[in-house]
DNA sequence: TTGTACGCGTTATCAA
DNA sequence: TTGATAACGCGTACAA
């Protein structure tokens, strides 16, 4: 087993400095005197010496990983959160070990143990699979996104307030029958907060309301025969009157905006649509669609601050537990859906 | 610095065994006997025992770690790539660490050094901002994918073939000249074959060609207006004849949809669109996009595994300095702008 | 300011 | 089949 890499017993010989000496020029550099350094600064340059974080991992008992296990990277929310995350590796200086769920528990559970092997110093739950439950007994820092929470701390967006920004936009419109199309949430999701909020808001205005609560998937092959069907029905049952509909996803969304504009060739004013995430996709429809977005970036930059203040305080040595639980506000965008 | 993990050693005080003997359960359970083993497995069930990896890398000198640098999660090609590279983990039992290059050159060598720091086995670059002679000189294996790859091993699409199947349908539609909209390649850039294929079928089939070529952006916004310039032309310079355009990715070729419908209200006869990718958006649009469909599993597969077989390689201490460009198959998926 | 000696948790070598 | 001991590369009391 040769092993090629240059070492500090290298640089100790070479430069005749104890391996000490070495290890404080990297971590206390002032400790060291300014001839010293200038002579070690040549010689790791001449050895072109690299140094080794594994290594420096095992004595001072710290990795900087995060692991994160995250859904389905093909899902844009998922992505775009990935990718906020990802950007917060510059000013933490986390490495982070990422994982995709698929929703398999097993997997999962499996993908856990390997990051505790990995001495990860905290976890970024964004797959649901695993029950909160399971999770707070990890024994390290543990923050879900967006998802059932009931016993770590998490950063979700206000899904309540959410609703009734949609509602409000549809009804801002002069809708007079108002309709959610969502998948169907159990109560612990944070999602579900939408319904919620649709719902109280079209009970105080006084608007009559009808919630379509199935699952359908996430590819448009999927979701095109659901909303048909729920097309259909809307279309016959709500003939003469305006309707607003507020669908749990932008590209949800769009796929009703299609079968509208397939069946009519163009938007009718008694269809008004809002959407939820904020996707390219509601955009790059030929009909922007309104949609409410999640502040993406900042639930990313929250949660990982989260993170870094509860491995901070374990370093510490306090077992705070209490839960935390950041609501991370949304915003209405209006576009030709609701117009 | 209390350390409350489980060690070999507590579980060699624990059962009488040594710590040699507990290495061998894990690495050679054969080669102990049977009634150890059942005390050992019992043991570490009673001590909660969970390996360090970190301490296995540093004794063994191989960590399971991949290095991964990809310029955008938020474009659906790269997100996809991702989704594809991370399912690799089970079979391969990589750990991935994933950074996001954003164009940035000191960021990205800055990672790098990072991930030689942590001793990845093997780089998969996906960014582009970083030559690959550079990358050559890293003394780790390193595959890139779908980038300028002079001096490494690589994977990429067959960009050629599918620049002359963008033009051999928008030929069998009739279509009288072919138009290429694309960014200002250059030509050490993989996906500078689009051009160089369509441009070669059109040749052969004797077919006036005209080439746009300025790079637009990512974003919707940032398309756009550069697409309605492109439009107007197009429009203006070739009124009354069948006009095949290739677009380099479907995004594009979905603004420019937009930009026909928004003014015809309908995909006029003499406008036959080709985009590039297969992304979600070619199948959401009101009017589905033809596209070219990219392996991406494939291209992702076949990157893990030449990269694997390097890193084989390099433990048997062979220094195999041939290059392998692997080109993969592309599809043409044929949809209602090309009908 | 610098060095000695030991520890971090595992694996490898050699011996029993 | 098992064990003692020395690595792996670096950090840290403690001493000088």
């Amino acid at each position: 087993m040769k092993r090629d890499k240059v070492t500090f017993n290298e640089i100790a010989h070479y430069t005749g400095f104890s391996k000490t000496t070495i290890s404080r020029y990297f971590n206390d550099p002032d400790s060291v005197s300014e001839k010293t350094r200038e002579q070690l600064s040549a010689a790791l340059k001449k050895l072109n010496y690299r140094e080794n974080k594994l290594a420096r991992v095992l004595a001072k008992g710290k990795t900087e990983f995060i692991g994160v296990i995250i859904p389905d990277l093909q899902m844009h929310y998922y992505a775009r959160l990935l990718t906020e995350i990802l950007a917060m590796s510059d000013l933490y200086g986390y490495k982070f070990l990422v994982f995709q769920g698929r929703g398999n528990l097993e997997a999962e559970e499996r993908y856990i143990r390997e990051l505790l092997s990995y001495s990860v110093e905290g976890l970024l739950m964004v797959s649901h699979t695993i029950p909160s439950a399971s999770l707070a007994s990890l024994d390290i820092p543990v923050i879900t996104i967006e998802r059932e929470d009931r016993h770590v701390s998490s950063v979700n967006a206000d899904n309540y307030c959410g609703g009734r920004l949609a509602a409000k936009a549809l009804a801002d419109c002069g809708c007079e029958i108002m309709i959610h199309i969502n998948a169907d949430l159990k109560p612990v999701s944070p999602a579900y907060g939408r319904i919620i909020g649709f719902r109280n808001l079209c009970a105080e205005l006084k608007l009559p309301e009808e919630e379509f609560l199935h699952s359908f998937g996430n590819k448009y092959e999927e979701i095109y025969p659901v909303m048909k069907t729920v097309f259909d029905t809307i279309r016959k049952k709500y003939k003469d009157r305006k309707k607003g509909i507020f669908v749990s996803n932008d590209t949800a969304a769009n796929v009703l905006l299609n079968i509208i504009l397939q069946t009519y060739r163009t938007l009718p004013d008694d269809w008004k649509i809002v959407g939820f995430d904020d996707s390219p996709i509601s955009q790059e429809a030929v009909i922007p669609i309104s949609s409410i977005r999640q502040d993406i970036p900042r639930i990313a930059t929250e949660a990982v601050k989260m993170l870094a203040d509860q491995i901070e305080e374990k370093k510490k040595g306090k077992h705070d537990t209490s839960l935390y639980h950041n609501i991370i506000p949304v915003e209405y965008i209006g576009r030709r859906t609701t117009q």
